[in-house]
DNA sequence: GAACGTCTTGAGAATTGTTCTCACAATCTC
DNA sequence: GAGATTGTGAGAACAATTCTCAAGACGTTC
């Protein structure tokens, strides 16, 4: 999930410039702190935790920035639960993973499946979006129960 | 989804009130009209939907009654966006099934997975969460893309 | 079956995560 | 460098949800 999964932090940085141009808007400072503390992280974040571990940030400008960044398709919003929503990187920046949430703290971590079920899973959504005339751009598989701290 | 796949409504009605009756409430009209709303949906209701089937239900109250509804483990309550969040029966009351939620209209559908393959990501699912030490509760597949509607 | 205590209800106020507004600062273009 | 454009921060506005409180319904006890 996090930079490691890439060839260097640069590409990353490439991508999001790329994309942003793309959407007619700059990669400014405190975007890129965004990324950074995205791309540094191996959970999705909320609102507050990604103000404490990037200093200095207004949170409205970092509401306005999620939102740049997420219409350019380089950050993802998730919601789980009633209160914060948390972000992460988009996909394509990290690697296709699917989410633990604690339906007691609402921590959510990232975990992967075995290419093998994954791919069953794909063919098996592909025929239920067809009976149902969807026309589905991605899944999203949670597993919901305690996490190690909240046990 | 209905409560053709329970053997008729009584049933439910007798569960839903022994569920409450442990949690030391009763089940009035007014729970037993969201009971019965929801039940007779194919897919999970916002509030405003709710309070527009149940005529003559105050929102605070929906609000509440759902809240000791879900306490009691009768309802379950979706958030998919940053809108309004949505409510239907506990899954033991219908059956096992996933959701197609569209990223425009936000509306939420019912599907389901065949067994096999169902079993065989529970399998999958069960290894992840013991990798992470995580107790898991139950997983949620959702497939997020553009209903027949939007397309 | 009346009196009492408890639970439920409805209307509206309060709360809270998120978005909007607007004045100012930074940045880019020529 | 001047002027236009874009980004920023503080706080107001907004909207979904929760809380409060007075009144009503219900159940229990004598």
């Amino acid at each position: 999930m996090s930079t490691e999964s890439r060839a260097n932090s640069d590409d990353l940085h490439a991508t999001v410039t790329h994309r942003l141009r793309h959407d007619d808007q700059r990669y400014t400072p405190q975007r890129r702190a965004l990324v950074e503390v995205l791309a540094a992280s191996d959970a999705p974040l909320t609102l507050p935790q990604l103000l404490e571990r990037s200093q200095g940030l207004a949170q409205s400008s970092a509401y306005r920035n999620l939102a740049v960044l997420e219409r350019a398709g380089v950050v993802h919003r998730i919601v789980t639960t009633v209160d914060h929503a948390r972000w992460e990187l988009a996909e394509d920046l990290t690697e296709h993973h699917h989410h633990l949430i604690c339906r007691d703290c609402g921590t959510v971590a990232d975990f992967i499946v075995p290419n093998e079920i994954e791919r069953r899973l794909d063919s098996a959504l592909a025929d239920a979006a067809l009976v149902a005339g969807f026309d589905a751009t991605h899944h999203r598989l949670d597993l919901v129960g305690l996490c190690a701290d909240c046990r």
